[in-house]
RNA sequence: GCCCAGGUAGCUCAGUUGGUAGAGCAGCGGAUUGAAAAUCCGCGUGUCGGUGGUUCAAAUCCGCCCCUGGGCA
């Protein structure tokens, strides 16, 4: 059985620093579960671990993938499980963070298993919804998926793409796939831990992120992004920050509106966050405030014993 | 000290001839099955500066006090 701790929590709670401190202590992998952090463009803006941190451990699944790349929560799965397993095979104990809690739901509890959708029938999903609006796209898919078309709202863009590509491409609804059970995977074992700080500190971290962000070359590093000359609509280019800074590099915007418009983002995003791991997650351990040194000796020895003897 | 102008939601402000208040921004709660840092759904959160009075009824009218700007001394 293998043993694999799950750090989650909200931007700027401190996760991985709390996964690289774990990491050196009991000679641990880190791996990303974090839907940024995984586009190899995307460093400074994303926060990703400094050479630092990376000096203290191994870290995966950071920008393994191309801006033009389009992660989904069944691909990093994949990916997750692959280094998990190495880790293990390397006698290292595999810890997972990030603040991405479908993907890290879709590894502990597992996907529904269904087919790929080809990546034209999502294309033409998304021009049929811009086409016709929200509303006219329900009402279709009412015809092929009634459970989802009742259960969605006009406004849900993009669950209606979703539904209405699946139900195109494969020829079932996408209701009647997500009935399939969802596995957890083979012969591992989580722990969980969740931060989840005070709003008020949470946000001021949030506040204070994006400043240093942009003192370490984020805004260079958005521009060599937008020399790449993607498509807007792809992930990497809605990164937190990413649309701002384009705004104020085309002079959109003030840097100053630029900044309050990504700090406003960064704590919406954060309190969204909140919600999940307050509320889809069950955690064995939960720290409710921000991590910081190794004061927080308790998760450490819980830890310990649970590697120990897979006992909570 | 005197003269103005103000004190209403976290902030900026509306609030008709008296009927216990509403916009924007900010915020709060929730959902979440292969784009999730995405995409949605829901919610005004208030000693109307304080106090006394007029009135059936005061954010609105009157008195006194407090506070903040600006001006005159």
């Amino acid at each position: 059985m293998i043993r694999a701790i799950v750090i989650g929590g909200p931007t700027a709670s401190g996760k991985s620093a709390l996964a690289v401190d774990l990491a050196d202590e009991l000679g641990g992998t880190v791996i990303n579960a974090d839907s940024m952090q995984v586009y190899r463009e995307l460093d400074i803006i994303t926060a990703r671990p400094d050479p630092a941190d990376l000096q203290r451990a191994p870290h995966r699944l950071y920008g393994f993938l191309g801006a033009a790349d389009v992660c989904s929560a069944a691909l990093w799965r994949d990916r997750a499980l692959a280094e998990i397993r190495a880790a293990a095979q390397a006698g290292r104990v595999p810890i997972l963070c990030g603040g991405t809690g479908l993907y890290l739901r879709a590894l502990t509890h597992g996907l529904s298993e269904m087919p790929e959708v080809s990546p034209d029938a999502r294309g033409r999903a998304r021009a049929l919804h811009a086409r016709i609006g929200g509303a006219a796209l329900r009402e279709m898919l009412a015809e092929g998926d009634p459970v989802l078309a009742a259960r969605l709202h006009d406004g849900d863009s993009q669950r209606l793409i979703r539904a209405w590509e699946v139900l195109q491409d494969t020829g079932q609804p996408l209701s009647v796939w997500q009935e399939r059970p969802a596995e957890p995977p083979e012969g591992i074992e989580f722990y969980t831990v969740t931060l989840l700080p005070d709003r008020a500190s949470l946000y001021r971290s949030c506040d204070g992120r994006f400043e240093k962000m942009l003192e370490r070359g984020a805004l260079d590093e958005v521009e060599a992004l937008m020399a790449l000359d993607l498509d807007p609509a792809l992930p990497a280019m809605k990164a937190l920050g990413v649309p701002q800074l384009i705004d104020f590099i085309r002079e959109k915007i003030t840097r100053e509106e630029c900044l309050r418009l990504a700090q406003r983002d960064t704590r919406r995003y954060a309190k969204r966050q909140m919600t999940w791991f307050r509320n889809q997650v069950h955690a064995n351990f939960t720290l409710e405030k921000q991590y910081s040194e190794r004061s927080e000796g308790k998760i450490f020895k819980n830890i310990r014993q649970f590697l120990l003897t897979g006992h909570t």
